[in-house]
DNA sequence: CTAGCGACTTGGAGTAACTCTAGGTCAAGT
DNA sequence: ACTTGACCTAGAGTTACTCCAAGTCGCTAG
């Protein structure tokens, strides 16, 4: 696949997938004889799983250490896979936490706008 | 109220409320005699308000068509109340999609989790 | 009376995570 | 032969803070 299409399929615009690699976030892409990215379906996965991880607001530090140990000789041992449930859990408690203020906020923004419905009549 | 204190009920970091003094997101704010920002009841209702704007995503340049409208002359004005309601009304819009698409994430990150938690028989 | 403390002040540099631009390559179509 | 279109790179720009250095002011303790 050509980074337009893994790009459409991944939701992250070129530009991001070729920072990511820039930035030490994705295993080697292949290229063809132009030079163009050539990615496996494996790549796809991978940088679906990290939209996901950003989606939900990981930082990119935190995102490059899951990476580190993904792509690590030693990915597959318990020790590494270990780590990346660490990461995951801890994550997912700030996820949680940052939800319930979401949603505080959000309870606000809709009472704010019935004030401004009710003022104006509508 | 001095600036700390403002801080710490509105949320908001000393730098944070100074940058947005910068960015014309606050209504002019009294000095003490050695220049120190004395902050109003209303200056701080108002902090809080930015706050939640920003907390929910709200974009700095969406806040800021926000605050010139609320501290326009015209402010009262049924045009200028009707440009923030729909101003509100296209942020919620926005923000319920986002709802939508984080839950899925976090759906996927649980997920995840649970792969890894029973691959490592926990 | 002065020395130090602590909470502020400023301008400006630094950071995170993209996002965009300029300038370039290359194979394929007209 | 030339244009098109999808890619390439390095590097500048953007957003929304966040941190830093250097300075000021009023207060207290010696």
């Amino acid at each position: 696949m050509r980074i337009d299409e893994v790009s459409e399929k991944s939701g992250l615009t070129p530009d991001t997938i070729r920072f990511y690699e820039k930035s030490d976030m994705l295993p080697a892409i292949a290229r063809d004889q132009r030079g163009w990215r050539q990615f496996a379906p494996d790549d796809l996965e991978w940088l679906i799983v990290l939209a996901r991880l950003r989606a939900t607001g990981m930082p990119l530090k935190a995102v490059r250490e899951f990476a580190a140990s993904a792509q690590s000789a030693e990915s597959e041992t318990s020790t590494e896979q270990r780590k990346r449930l660490d990461l995951l859990r801890s994550h997912a408690e700030t996820l949680s936490q940052r939800r319930a203020e979401l949603e505080a906020c959000e309870d606000y923004l809709n009472f704010k706008i019935s004030t401004y419905t009710s003022k104006l009549g509508l």
